[in-house]
This record gives C-alpha cells, sequence and structure tokens, in this order.
DNA sequence: TTGTACGCGTTATCAG
DNA sequence: CTGATAACGCGTACAA
C-alpha cells in the first residue's frame, strides 16, 4: 500500500505546493474548495497520513495525551479506560499509557521524567492518590491535565476534575434499605482522608434523617476499601450477640463487600435474609459474587470519557472528528445496554417491588473556583444481596 | 525546575558540541571519559531529557511502542498489560495504548491508521483474534511485531509469539482430577478453531489413556469460552439422569467454569462434593467465585512482559537500561517473582488453605521456522472446587 | 576522539 | 488564497 510518503510528495502529485497540502491537513479556513478537494483527492488514493513525529516536532503539538493509571488490575480502571479509549478512538490523538506502580516508591521521579520528555501534550491523572500534591505542581507550571480523583473535595480543588455524586450515593444505597423497612442500618465508612468515603457517609447520614432516625455509632464501622478490611468489620459485627447485629449493611465500596460476604458464607449468615447488604461501586465481579451485590453503580466508562473529552478540549478546542457526535449515541446505549443485563437490574424490575433503576444523567459541568467540575450521577442497581429473589 | 533546554544549550554549558551531548546520551562506544563525565554533569544539574519528539524525527526511532489490545475488561488482559508496563517502566520507551473493539467492523482500518503514523516503532499484538492475517501483513512488510494469540498453532506461524503450553496445561487439570480419584472426568473444550482449545483437550486425552481410559465422547462437550456457553452445557449435563453425570468437569476457561457454577448453585450441585469442577486461565476472581475454582494459571503478567522485552530486543537489541538489572533482582522480588524462575520454584508456598501452587518457570526461548517463540508453563491451582475444604 | 553540517517531515511566517 | 523558506531538536555521516 503506502511505502512512506511525504507531504511533499502529495505536494508533487497533486501539483501544488506542500504549504498547501498541509493547509488541507489542518484544516485551514481559507482554502479554495477546488485546492481542497484536488488535494485530498490524492491524499485519499494514496491513503496518506502525515507523520506524527514531524509534526510534533514543527507544531509542537504532540497529538499524544497521557493517562496516568493505577494497576490495571484495580477493580475500576479497565472500565474507565475503555471509556477513554473509546473516546480516543475517535480522534486523531493516541494515548500513552503510564500505568504505575505504587509500591514503587520513587513514583514521583517517574511521573517527572514522564513529563519531562515533553511527549504528550496533556494528561489524564485516574486516581494519582498521594501524587495528587506532586501533579498539581506540573499542572499549575502549565501542563493541561484533568483528574479523577475522588479524594479531595472539589471546592478550591484548582484542577479540572471528573468524579461522581458520592453523597447522593450514599443517600440511594440507605434509602433503599430504608424504603425494604430496614431501620437498624450499619455503615462501613472507607478511610476519613478520602473525601469520597466522607460524603457517602453524609448520604448515609441525610437518608436517616429523613425518615426520623439518628446514625448510631454503635453501627459505624471504619474500613479501608479493601476486602481485608471488609472481612474484619464483618468479623467485628457478627461476634455482637444477636440482638445488637444491624438489619442492614451499606458498605462503602464494593471490594469491602466482598469480604462481607465471605464473612458471611464462612459462618452461614444467610444475605440477605439475615442481613442485607449494599455496596458501592458496582465493579465488574459484583454481578457475579453470590448473592449478586446490590450496589450504587458508578458510570466509570462514561468518566473515563468525559475526562478525555474534557482535556482534548483543553489541549485542543477542536480536535472533534466528524463521526464523532452520531458515534456518541449510538456507542453509548450500546454500552448502556451493559448495565442492564438479564442476571442484575433486570431482575429487580421483574419482581415487581418497584425498584428501580434510574440510568444515570450527566450532569452540566460547572466552574468552581475558576477550575471545571463535571459530576456525573450514580444510579441504584439492585440486585439479591438486598432483595432476596 | 526545567523549562525547555535543548541539546545545544547543554552543549553551551558544557563547552563542547551538540554533537558530542548526542553521543553522550546515547552512550556511544568511542567517548573519551572526561567528555563523557563533563556533560552527564550539566545533563544531571539541569535534569535534561532529550525531545522524544525530535530524536524520533531524526534517528527514526520513535521510543513508542504500540499495544494493541482486545477492551480492558476481557479478563486477562489487565494482567498481561501489568506485565508490559512494569517491564516498560524501565526502560526508556513508552507504551501507546490501542485498546480496540472488535465489534466495530472497521478494526483494520483502526489498525492501518495506527501503523501509517509511522509512530510506533513495534507492536506488541495481545490476542488480535481476526486480527491476525491482517497484522501479518503488516509485519511481513517489515513492521517489528509480537503477539500474544493462542489461536493460531505455533507451527509455521511467521510472527515471534509468546505463549503458555496449552497441552500440559491441559493435562496437568486432568492429572490432578485422577490423582483424586475420579475416572469420569468430562471435557468442555473450548472453540475448535482456537489451537489453545485443541491443545488442552489433547492434554485432557492424554492424561486419561496414560491410567488407560479412553476418553468417552458422550463426556465430551463443546463450548464457546464464555459465560453463557457454560451454562448452557452445565444445564444439558445436569439434565441427564444422575447416573449419567460425569465425577468430574475439567472446563477449558474460567469464563465457562464460572457459568457451571452458577447452574450448579440454581439447581442445589454441590460443588466438589456432588461434581469437581476444574478450569483454566486463574483470571483474578476465580479465587472469590463460590467454591473458590481450581484451575489451570497462566502467568498473564510474564507473559507481558516476556512479550514485550522480546518486541524491544527486535526494535533496539541494547534497549536494557542501567538500573533495569539491579531492579530485576532486588526492587522486583514483589512483582519480579513472576520474572525469574530464581524466584520461582521456592515460592511453592501453600496460600493459606493449605493447597499447593506451583510455580511456572519459563522456558527457554526456541525457534520455529525462524520466528522466535517464547512458551511460558503453566500450573494448577488447587482450591475448593476440586476438593473440599 | 571530537566538531561541522546536513537532513528528518511538518508547521508557521512571510511575501506575493 | 497560495507558494517559498525558515524553524523545530536531534542523530549522524563526514571531516578534522
Amino acid at each position: 500500500m503506502d511505502e512512506k510518503l511525504t507531504i511533499q510528495d502529495i505536494a508533487r502529485l497533486a501539483g501544488v505546493s506542500k504549504s498547501s497540502v498541509s493547509r488541507v491537513l489542518n484544516n485551514y479556513p481559507a482554502i479554495s474548495q477546488e485546492l481542497r478537494e484536488r488535494v485530498m483527492r490524492v491524499v485519499r488514493e494514496y491513503n496518506f497520513v502525515p507523520n506524527v513525529t514531524a509534526r510534533g516536532l514543527a507544531g509542537g503539538k504532540t497529538r499524544l495525551v497521557g493517562v496516568l493509571t493505577p494497576p490495571l488490575t484495580w477493580p475500576a480502571i479497565p472500565e474507565m479506560l475503555r471509556g477513554v479509549a473509546e473516546y480516543i478512538e475517535r480522534t486523531s490523538y493516541e494515548m500513552v499509557l503510564y500505568s504505575i506502580n505504587f509500591e514503587n516508591p520513587t513514583h514521583t521521579d517517574v511521573v517527572d521524567r514522564i513529563l519531562s520528555l515533553r511527549m504528550v501534550s496533556g494528561l489524564l491523572a485516574i486516581l494519582p492518590c498521594d501524587l495528587t500534591p506532586h501533579l498539581l505542581k506540573h499542572f499549575e507550571r502549565g501542563l493541561p491535565m484533568v483528574m479523577i480523583n475522588d479524594q479531595e473535595p472539589p471546592e478550591h480543588f484548582p484542577c479540572p476534575w471528573v468524579g461522581v455524586d458520592n453523597r447522593t450515593g450514599g443517600y440511594q444505597a440507605t434509602r433503599h434499605l430504608l424504603d425494604l423497612g430496614y431501620r437498624r442500618i450499619a455503615h462501613v465508612m472507607g478511610p476519613k482522608r478520602y473525601y469520597c468515603a466522607q460524603e457517602r457517609f453524609e448520604g448515609y447520614c441525610q437518608a436517616l434523617r429523613e425518615v426520623g432516625l439518628e446514625p448510631d455509632p454503635e453501627l459505624l464501622l471504619q474500613g479501608e476499601f479493601d476486602p481485608a478490611s471488609g472481612r474484619r468489620c464483618a468479623r467485628e459485627l457478627f461476634a455482637r450477640e444477636r440482638t445488637r447485629w444491624p438489619e442492614a449493611i451499606f458498605v462503602a465500596n464494593d471490594q469491602m463487600a466482598y469480604g462481607f460476604l465471605e464473612v458471611a458464607e464462612e459462618q452461614g449468615i444467610q444475605i440477605p435474609q439475615d442481613v442485607a447488604l449494599v455496596g458501592f461501586d458496582d465493579n465488574l465481579v459484583s454481578s457475579h459474587v453470590r448473592p449478586p451485590l446490590t450496589t450504587v453503580r458508578q458510570p466509570f466508562s462514561q468518566m473515563g470519557a468525559k475526562a478525555i473529552e474534557l482535556l482534548l478540549k483543553m489541549v485542543d478546542p477542536d480536535h472533534v472528528l466528524p463521526r464523532a457526535r452520531a458515534a456518541e449515541d449510538e456507542g453509548h446505549t450500546e454500552a448502556g445496554a451493559r448495565m442492564t443485563p438479564a442476571t442484575g437490574p433486570l431482575a429487580a424490575a421483574a419482581d415487581g417491588s418497584g425498584h428501580q433503576l434510574r440510568v444515570h444523567e450527566t450532569s452540566a459541568p460547572y466552574r468552581l473556583d475558576g477550575a471545571i467540575h463535571i459530576q456525573l450521577d450514580t444510579s441504584l442497581v439492585v440486585r439479591a444481596s438486598s432483595v432476596p429473589a
């Protein structure tokens, strides 16, 4: 097919100057229709694609964006990246993946090295954990950046940001349990240093107060967002005399909920008959555990897509490709269909218990202290861990 | 810190020519020790990193390698990429991720676009499915490429290749069940068009014959490597009269095994008491399903690492960084237990439940018809789905 | 062993 | 609106 044509060759073939070819290729506004067509004909015929490297050198824009992630084996990461990849595929940009290992103490060096290469024209930082302060320095020094980071309070956070409404999420989970008639509802919090953990807790409190209940300190446990701490909390709770058990538990993330399921099975505790359980996240496996987990769904894939869209808008306001909008409607319904398979929500909808699957919607982006923030909605996914089949 | 120093600036600061700086930076052999030190001092002081883009343009090597993957939500992909990322992090290369959606009918175009950009100096194609023929064209046209692809028979496969010994894997699974005393052992095959499915089946047959048994056609089912087909096969099997049930089942991958677990739970069939179950892959979730799944482990992360190592050796034989080897021995014992056979066998530890975990070893790379092939070993992971706790 | 000069393929800046 | 021409930052023959 193509060997190694340059813009020069195309220019010669089309009988124009290479600057003209360049202009056509970059959608320069003031070009005669005739020239544009003449060039495009040759471009298409030879399947010409300009050399990215040269483009980067000359124009300063690399058409590469970096994506910094925790190990891909973390629960939500692959889904977020799917959203990123699907969006990026429809642009002329490419994604350079930096999957960093937080175990490595030198990870700030890694970040510096990445950025000093000046290869990426922007950075999407996904759950950067303790790297946040370091990254913010680069941001303040001018690197276009977007974060997906639920550890920091959005207020006064200087960097563009995509996240979900954790408060409402916590409310949804708790409200669901209240609607089922439960009153003694425990909450297993995430680490207090994580803002999302605080928000989910606040949502929990708000739902309780709405029905005239006050959060009971005895029913509040402290977890670490991992299965081990879930197991620990479960053992602690189930070691109490039966009368002091809660009727239901809202666990601040699915990982800890898995720990609860394990302990429950060990000890022969029936879920939801003995205790109802609701998690948060809707990880891919949550519909496959036993019993399938009722949980608050975060639209991870959509978060990734929104975040990369925002980033590209920052580095290149008109990066949008022709077929972008059409694909957005279609592709998302397909992605959305994944939300309502026969296994999970369908059963809930079918059992006539009146629980609905509220499909998330995109809130409009808003500015807080000058930085754009996009907050997406969570949605409750009802499965068998809260309502018996 | 650094603003935008060029090699020219460094040269001036060090009082040498820019070619000298370039040579030092590229480990050119014939350089005086003094010059090298003089340059490196300045380089370090200013934290200089050469511009990748310019490097790519001038030298023709981009220091970027492409990694083509199915959606990251596929079971083994994140683990493979973890291996890739951990290796790449220790080199001066970066990974450009192309996560493609096989649903998209135009994916060959996507591939062509990627490659015509001439941005990546090599491509690692992970489980490219029906894209293989198309990719091979690019390979034969000179693009350095490595595949992780278990659908094709290694013989006569022209492209460097990393995979596992599926035959021995199938043997291990079956042998394990035989050792437990089972004789009526069913096998749920993967699609016949996948070479790995055939190999696993052959391993199954070999183990049976070793103890004087002949594979029973009645106990051979055909699946499609997805949970749905697993459920289908399970229903088919368990619908037979009880005397015609197998005592144990070797399912050709974990995904299908999940389907078996679901159906078993639906129908109140006890695993392993009523039927023992062994899968293949050891996906991340397989230790968390109920009961935890006995399975043949593929060293996905190591496969990724080996594959990218091979690819980098092809595009740049001495890409190894100074700290690479040290890191491999030391800091990497944790992650590196997967990489170095040295730490392998010793780690034959119990996973808490007293079941042995045989750690796989790396076979030496060998050539087949001129193309390098690396075949890694699988290992049996015994959990509760085959031996009651 | 080191320095000089040119080229890599594009974009941007000028004239025209 | 279009065409020369100068950067962009680095690698590398070639010369010294």
